[in-house]
DNA sequence: CTGAAAGCGCTTACAG
DNA sequence: CTGAAAGCGCTTACAG
C-alpha cells in the first residue's frame, strides 16, 4: 500500500541527467534551458514527485516556518492574531507552528527551549502572564533566530514589538464619552502590573485632565483579569455609590457586558444614565443590547504586521540588527450604548 | 553575534569519543555506561549543544509534528478544538503545524499538496465547507501518513473521523423542551448539505415523533449557515405564524441569542412562554439573558482525542490500516431559558 | 560498552 | 547549459 517515495535521483535517472538539473529546472534556475525545465517538469509531474522538504531545509538550513507562542489558543483575540499571521504566512509561502504557554512561565521557558532546535525561521510571542524577565529569550539573538513580540511585550528587553496605542484609544474613547455630555466619569481597570491596562488607566485620566474633569478615586475600580464575574462585582460596587458615574470606560467589553447587564436589571438606562465604552470588538460588543461602543483592538492586523516583520527580518539579513516597535493605530466603533442624543 | 552551532561532532572532539556515543548518550540508549552519559550531557548543557531537530528529522524520517487544517482559525469552535490537538501533542512531544482552509476547496487542495512534503507524520482535518470529493485527501494514505477528520468529516471515504452524536444531542435538546412541558415545538436549522446539522434536523424530528407530538412543517425554519442575522430573521418569521412555538431548539448558539433578544423585545418572556434551547456552548450562552440552555459539543475534548487517535496512527504501524470513528458523547447543560417552573 | 562508516535527499560552488 | 562531488548533522546496523 505504502509506496516508496520519489527522489531527485529517480528523476535523473529516468531522463538521463544530472540530480543537479533535475534540482536547478525544478527550482527555475536562470542557467537551465527552457526545453530541459519542461521536460523535468512534465516529468515530475507524470510520476507524482513531491520534494522532499525537510531535506531541503536541512541542507539550506531554512525552514519557512513561523514558531508562534500564544497565552492560549482560544482566546479570541490570540485566535485572530494567529489567523492574521497565518493569512500573511501562506501568502509568502511560510507555515506556522504553534505553542500555548497557557500563561505559565515554566511552560514558556520549555518552549523556547524546544523552538531553538532549528524548527523554525523565526519566533512571534507574546508573553505569559508570569512573565517578568525576558532572559529566555535573549538566546534567540545569539542563534540568529528574528523574534517578534506583540501585545504583551517585554520592556527589559529591546525587541521587535507589535503594540496598539493604548494611552491613546483610552484617552479617545474617553474623550468619546465626555463629548458624548458625560462629566462623572468612571473606569473599569485591568492588572497593573500589565503595561496595556497601565497605559489605559492613563489615557483615561489624561483625558479627564484635558477637559478639566474631576478624577474621583471613587470611579476607578481594579481587576485582577477583567473576567466576566469580576465586572459584575464592579458593577454593583458602582451601585453602592452615592451617585452613580455617567459614563464608565472599561479597559475591556467583558467587564463592559456585565455592567450593561447588571444596570439594564437595577432599572438604569443605558446609555441614557450611565454611557458605557468598552474595549477589544470583541463579537459580543455586537450582540448585546444596547450595542457597546468600543475600541477595535485591530487584532489580525496585529498578527499580520507581526508576521510581515518577522518575514522581512528573516529574509532581510542586514535588517535584523535593530528592533522595531510598531504601534497599530486602533479605532473607535460608536454604537448604541454612548448613543444619547 | 551569530554564534556558529555546536553540533554532535563538536562535543565528540571535545571529550575524546564518537559522535555516534555522543548521539547514543544524549539518547540514553542502554548501552552506554552511565559515567559516560553523565560526562556528555554535562558538556552538552555547559556548551549549550543543541540538537538540530531537522537534521534528525531528516536521518530518521520522523518529524514528531502534526498538520492541522481548519476552516478558519478564529471560529472559536475551531480554536477549542486546536487547543485541545495542541495540549496532547504537547504532552507527548509532537508539535501542531496550521493551516487555513478558509472554507475554499481549493485551497483546501494546495494546503493538502504542501502536507505532502513531509513536513508533518500525520494531519488532522476539518473539511470545507465546499467540499463534497475528499480525493484529494486519498495521496496521504498512499505515503503512509495518518489521517483524521473531526467534525466536518468525509462519507465517501472510509477515514479516521471524530465526531459528536449530533442525532442524539439533537433528541436529548428536543426531549428537555418536552420534558419542560412544551407541545408546538420549532427548530432552526442549518444547511441540510452539512451532516451535523441533517442529523440535528432527524434528531429533533424524532423525539416528537416519540412523544406523540405533531411535526410542524412551519415551525422548522431553514438557514444558510446559522448566522446572528439568520437568526433574527427567523425570529420575526416565528413573529408572524399565528401561532407561536411554545418551544425552540436551535442548531446552534447564535441563532438562539438572536431568537431570545428579538422574541423579549417583542415582550414575550423567555421561558414561560417560548423556551429555547441551541447548540455548542458558546460563551455567549452563559452571558446572553436569560442563561442560554445549550449542548456542549465538547470541541476540546474533540481535539484531544483527534491528537490521540492520530498519534497512536503515527506510532503504531500495524495501527493504520484500519480506520476508526470515535463518536464523543455531548451533554445537556440546563441554564435558564428553559426553566419554565 | 564504544567506534567507523554509510547514508538520509537535497543544494550549490566549482569546473567545463 | 549541464555534471560530478561534497556536505549539511544526525542515526544506526554492523563490528569488535
Amino acid at each position: 500500500m505504502k509506496n516508496r517515495r520519489i527522489t531527485l535521483k529517480d528523476l535523473a535517472k529516468d531522463l538521463n541527467l544530472s540530480a543537479s538539473t533535475i534540482s536547478r529546472a525544478l527550482d527555475n534556475h536562470p542557467a537551465i534551458s527552457e526545453s530541459t525545465k519542461k521536460l523535468v517538469k512534465k516529468k515530475a509531474e507524470k510520476l507524482g514527485f513531491i520534494p522532499n522538504s525537510i531535506a531541503s531545509s536541512f541542507r539550506t538550513n531554512k525552514t519557512k516556518s513561523i514558531g508562534i507562542i500564544v497565552p492560549r489558543i482560544d482566546i479570541h483575540f490570540h485566535s485572530l492574531v494567529i489567523s492574521g499571521i497565518e493569512d500573511y504566512a501562506y501568502k509568502n509561502e511560510y507555515n506556522v507552528t504553534i505553542f500555548q504557554s497557557k500563561d505559565c512561565l515554566k511552560r514558556e521557558k520549555e518552549i523556547v527551549k524546544i523552538l531553538q532546535n532549528r524548527m523554525v525561521d523565526g519566533v512571534i510571542a507574546c508573553l505569559s502572564i508570569e512573565t517578568k524577565k525576558c532572559d529566555h529569550f535573549k538566546k534567540f539573538e545569539k542563534l540568529g533566530v528574528p523574534l517578534v513580540f506583540y501585545d504583551r511585550v517585554p520592556t527589559d528587553f529591546d525587541a521587535n514589538k507589535i503594540i496598539i496605542n493604548d494611552f491613546e484609544s483610552a484617552f479617545t474613547a474617553t474623550e468619546h464619552l465626555i463629548a458624548s455630555g458625560c462629566k462623572r466619569i468612571g473606569h473599569i481597570a485591568g492588572s497593573q502590573k500589565t503595561n496595556i491596562f497601565k497605559a489605559r488607566l492613563e489615557g483615561f485620566k489624561a483625558a479627564l485632565v484635558k477637559h478639566n474633569l474631576p478624577i474621583q478615586e471613587d470611579f476607578i475600580l481594579h481587576t485582577k483579569n477583567l473576567g466576566y464575574e469580576e465586572g459584575v462585582t464592579c458593577a454593583n460596587r458602582f451601585l453602592e455609590l452615592p451617585e452613580l458615574p455617567d459614563g464608565i470606560f472599561c479597559a475591556n467589553d467583558y467587564t463592559a457586558v456585565s455592567l450593561i447587564q447588571v444596570f439594564r436589571k437595577a432599572d438604569i438606562k443605558i446609555p441614557q444614565q450611565v454611557a458605557i465604552v468598552g474595549f477589544s470588538n470583541y463579537p459580543i460588543s455586537k450582540i448585546i443590547e444596547p450595542h457597546l461602543t468600543t475600541i477595535n483592538d485591530c487584532a489580525f492586523q496585529m498578527g499580520e504586521s507581526s508576521a510581515k516583520l518577522l518575514i522581512r527580518q528573516i529574509e532581510d539579513k542586514d535588517d535584523s540588527v535593530n528592533s522595531e516597535t510598531i504601534t497599530i493605530r486602533t479605532e473607535l466603533i460608536v454604537r448604541e450604548s454612548t448613543k444619547r442624543a
